[in-house]
DNA sequence: CGAACTGTTGAGAGGCTTCAAGCCTAGTGG
DNA sequence: CCACTAGGCTTGAAGCCTCTCAACAGTTCG
């Protein structure tokens, strides 16, 4: 396993840091543990026990429930600038979710430990957390309602549209993150063959189109329209 | 209107609140206005700004969101000794959720200021109000699964078991707080016509009784079965 | 080259929604 | 005191959206 570069173990670059002391921000670096992990990997699983949370500074990292006959319900990916595995850390609970690497990624640990002594010593930083959690809690509660009244095709644009937002597009428009149609089912709440079937209806209706894994965004306009946004 | 009990504005039984001092719970005894609410009150709107946040001191709040056509999703009900109305706050958004009494209710506003006073003068306040949100936020993503991979009839059982948890029973085994079908259903996630014909399943299996709106628990480790828990 | 995984398409079944009609209860005003 | 109205509750019927099962094609990888 190859070493994380200088930049990908740079936390500096987080809003969640930026209000530290240097020599808080010391601290944290002294402290943190970074490693580069290969695609597929198993950062946590639910219910195990967490030392830290970790912050992402490569790659995407799936974070998922398992519920009914072992089906994913994936509930965020994250990348960099992003940190995962806090909520159970601060709740002191075990894992309820498990995180697996899709794009090969570079993860920086931050012990327990740290993390306390920075909610103690810095209210700053206490607060921009407070921000993160309750800004994922807020996305959280729009998707409970989303799920609970859309219909699987209007999930199924908006989460296309939530992808666009939060992943980057080449200049041809397509989307830079690679999902198989069991993860965008997984995503959306339903069975992956209606995944399929409804994204082929959206290619013959001209709002995107395909290419094995590649979505390229055609008519954003309508696909808005198909999610009822 | 009448005003609320000495009991009624006692703050000093919240978990949020048990670490400071006398001096911050001082200020916070000045900062706060108790109100009685009557059914049917609406606390806040979604979209309109909050100037605080509140403390249930009795009754219950339905904490919900506004979809399609206007139906409501049902996030939470807030109950004595929990808050409402602090995550916009925290995030400094324009409320995404409306708060509306269903049993008369006395809650206690505390203005941002304040809250921002305690956050950055005790820690150990952030750290509860941390575990708040976190908490919120473990079960916004558990109902996330639930929603996207359970049958209507599982997530009604599961509703049932959790109004169970979180509120009062008489010695009968009768759920406490008075909820109409639709409120029901928009818990759930689902048509008010298919609560209605599940619950007189549930009735006929002699899992429940009904009567009117009140609910009676008759065979608990059954309903746990239908919930597929 | 086979194994394993992913993607695709079809058919059939069934869970839920929607629409419609009627009942019941509680609150209101004459 | 009683008819009246409104809102909640209930039931039935029709139909559709979505799931499941099954078969097969394509791809990747050891």
């Amino acid at each position: 396993m190859n070493r994380p570069t200088e930049h990908e173990t740079d936390l500096s670059g987080f809003q969640l840091f930026n209000k530290l002391t240097e020599e808080e921000f010391g601290r944290l670096n002294f402290d943190k543990t970074c490693s580069v992990y290969k695609k597929s990997t198993v950062i946590y699983r639910e219910g195990s026990r967490l030392t830290g949370f970790y912050c992402v500074t490569r790659g995407i990292v799936k974070i998922f429930k398992t519920g009914i006959d072992g089906k994913e319900q994936i509930i965020r990916f994250a990348k960099r600038g992003e940190i995962i595995a806090y909520r159970s850390l601060l709740s002191q609970e075990l894992a309820c979710t498990t995180a697996k690497v899709i794009d090969e990624a570079v993860l920086c640990h931050v012990p327990y430990q740290t993390l306390l002594f920075l909610i103690q010593s810095n209210w700053q930083f206490s607060h921009h957390m407070l921000q993160i959690v309750c800004k994922e809690l807020r996305e959280a509660n729009d998707y409970i309602t989303d799920i609970a009244q859309k219909t699987v095709r209007e999930r199924l644009a908006e989460v296309l549209l939530l992808l666009k937002e939060n992943f980057e597009l080449d200049n041809q428009n397509t989307l830079q993150i690679s999902l198989t149609r069991e993860e965008l089912a997984n995503m959306v709440g339903t069975a992956t063959e209606s995944v399929i079937r409804l994204l082929s209806e959206f290619k013959q209706d001209k709002l995107i189109e395909l290419q094995g894994r590649k979505i390229k965004y055609l008519d954003i306009a309508n696909l808005q329209r198909v999610a009822n946004i």
